[in-house]
RNA sequence: CGGGAUGUAGCGCAGCUUGGUAGCGCACUUCGUUCGGGACGAAGGGGCCGCAGGUUCGAAUCCUGUCAUCCCGACCA
């Protein structure tokens, strides 16, 4: 390709809207344009890169006996009804664009295909002699995100692999699991990322065991904790860990304090001579579950501790037994506005009287309690008095009278003891999320009825597994991961070249003739090269080829009078000066080594 | 959804306080010089100043509304 045919735009200024470097550098270097907020073009460069990754994803997919398919976008609300999920990501974080058609049926944009493709399988899998089946799609995705940013890193509408695999038997989802796990391994591995794997909530999917790849980056969205000896990872939203040693409250009488003024666990302890770990923290949460219900729930966490919020939504939803669409902390005009009386914020305690909901217009009228260990396991602490400006000290659960259910709901951090080996601390990372697969059960297939006839004769439903990669996010990490003050520096194998050469100077016949000679050679030797053939100074497309990061360039400059060019590594920025013969010899050997090709 | 900010040429921005019909840099077109790290000079083209009302003889500028975009937050009461 000819840089003089590729409608290539680059910026020199960075776009105002663009926070992260690879967002900026996708920009400037023609690669996306945003049309609306959260939804890009891709732009002929970005589109090769697209079309390398997904090529890297068939191919390892189809390797583990995988079909790929492609599934319809728009899809009808009653298959969503059916499996319970239409109320929960319409209204909910209203995750899911959707609109009516002339007749007045509901259709949602597919933010993931669970429901098309397990109503299909009940259709087509009738016998367990036809299972295990994978099957996988490459296309574009919607979700309504509530703040799109970071360029393609949350889009609105965006391209995801997705995959789902169909089992007799648990034992028979684990082995696929296990299979994609190390496909994903491979697929990241040969498009030159760096990622980990780490165990994740399931989240909105449902399901048993998942685990997501992270891309190592500082810019990523998720945080991580890792173990020193690397045996432990984990998305902070699941991880657990050991908490740090309480500093022990000596036992006393229990006793009023007057607090005024002392309403966070800070203010309270500098006042009172505390530290944190003494006191029992209470948080008022207001739980939205699907069918509508307002559950108000009361949690006590020792004050040194964070609320884990995905821990506390999982923990209900057990509880309950009902999906929890969200939780919020309830403000005083929540209270207000359902016509109760003032509640004593900032000195609350676990025992917090049912009363103060009675007559609440909304809300269920009683409080759901929870506690985390850390707050169980205090023989003695402080604690809120249920009015204004009170504190009691000297407190012990059997005082309270009744203890809360405990459940693990606290926030593991950087530098808690892990539970493998408590020798290993937690270190914290950041991670950008490209791969996510879940062991999913029976969820779905219990939901839309979707069944086959085991070895015995009778209706079983599906054992599943779904298993997705976001394509277009992962270009965009790569960049996160291989860029310098420069520009881009995209890995070989996703690169939407492979070398770029550069005439420093067009004018000069001598050049022109031997940087189309060796364009022609290049192509002819399967090589992906572009030829900078525009009008421009040199400076102009050196600095375009580093912003736009074709991992190689050859410059054919002022020694091609003596057949001499230059042949330079975008990374290392190495540079050999070789005869043009040379240069196409070495440059053949190293794509031939680093094209990661499946082996 | 809450808070903050910003909408002026393809991109980055000034002008707005103190109203008088729009400017700078980059990019684009033409000519000349230059030609290995985003050249220089000259001459050009391109803007319902986000949109809608209002005030005024006159609005990018003042007022009201609205839309859009970006940032922070949406657990520690």
């Amino acid at each position: 390709m000819r840089v003089s045919r590729l409608m290539l735009v680059t910026l020199r200024d960075v776009p105002a809207d663009a926070e992260i470097a690879s967002h900026q550098l996708l920009l400037r270097g023609g690669y996306i344009r945003r049309v609306t907020s959260g939804i890009y073009a891709y732009l002929p460069l970005m589109w090769r890169v697209l079309r390398k990754i997904t090529a890297i994803v068939q191919e390892e997919m189809d390797a583990t006996g995988a079909l790929e398919t492609l599934l319809p976008q728009l899809q009808p609300a009653e298959l969503w009804r059916r499996s319970g999920r239409w109320q929960g990501y319409t209204a909910g974080e209203g995750l899911m664009f959707h609109l009516e058609d002339r007749q007045g049926r509901e259709l949602g944009l597919g933010p993931t295909h669970e429901e098309v493709i397990t109503s299909l399988a009940g259709d087509l899998l009738r016998s367990y002699r036809q299972l295990p089946v994978t099957l996988y799609q490459i296309q574009s995705k919607f979700r309504d995100e509530i703040r799109p940013r970071f360029g393609l890193m949350r889009g609105r509408e965006f391209i995801m692999k997705d995959a789902y695999s169909f089992h007799a038997c648990e034992a028979d989802l684990a082995m696929t699991y296990r299979a994609m796990d190390e496909a994903y391994q491979r697929i990241f591995s040969r498009c030159g990322l760096e990622t980990v794997a780490v165990e994740a909530d399931s989240g909105a999917i449902g399901g048993a065991s998942s685990q997501e790849f992270m891309v190592t980056a500082d810019a990523g969205e998720d945080l991580i904790l890792i173990s020193g000896d690397g045996l432990y990872a984990a998305n902070q939203e699941k991880a657990v860990s050991h908490p740090p040693k309480a500093i022990p409250l000596p036992a006393s009488k229990a006793a009023l304090l007057d607090t005024p003024e002392q309403g966070t666990i800070e203010t309270l302890c500098t006042a009172q001579g505390l530290v944190p770990s003494q006191v029992v923290k209470v948080l008022v949460m207001l739980a939205r579950i699907e069918d509508g219900e307002l559950q108000p729930v009361l949690v006590s966490i020792r004050g040194d501790q964070q609320l884990n919020e995905v821990k506390l939504i999982n923990a209900l939803s057990r509880e309950l037994n009902k999906g929890v669409l969200d939780v919020a902390p309830i403000s005083a005009d929540q209270i207000t506005a359902q016509k109760l009386e003032a509640w004593p914020f900032g000195s609350m305690g676990p025992d917090l009287d049912d009363a103060l909901l009675s007559g609440a217009r909304s809300w269920t009228r009683h409080f759901l309690r929870l506690a985390d260990p850390t707050a169980t396991e205090l023989n003695c602490f402080v604690c809120g008095a249920n009015q204004n400006n009170q504190h009691r000290i000297g407190m012990t659960w059997s005082k309270l009278g009744e203890v809360p259910k405990s459940v693990d709901l606290r926030k593991s951090q950087a530098g808690d003891r892990c539970i493998h080996d408590s020798s290993q601390i937690l270190e914290e990372r950041r991670g950008i999320e490209v791969g996510h697969i879940f062991q999913l059960g029976r969820k779905y297939s219990e939901a839309l009825e979707a069944c086959f006839t085991n070895d015995k004769g009778t209706q079983e439903p599906f054992w599943m597994g779904c298993y997705g990669i976001g394509i277009s996010r992962l270009a965009q990490a790569a960049v996160e991961q291989h860029h310098d003050e420069a520009g881009m520096n995209w890995p070989l194998a996703i690169a939407p070249f492979e070398v770029i050469v550069v005439v420093a100077n067009i004018q000069d016949e001598v050049q022109q003739k031997l940087a189309e000679q060796l364009y022609s050679e290049l192509q002819a030797a399967d090589i992906e090269a572009l030829l900078d053939d525009r009008t421009e100074r040199a400076g102009v497309k050196f600095k375009d080829a580093d912003l736009i990061g074709i991992p190689w360039r050859i410059v054919v400059g002022r020694d091609a009078a003596k057949g001499q060019v230059e042949l330079i590594q975008r990374s290392s920025r190495k540079v050999q000066i070789l005869s043009a013969k040379q240069a196409l010899t070495a440059l053949v050997k190293e794509i031939a080594a680093n094209q990661n090709k499946r082996v």
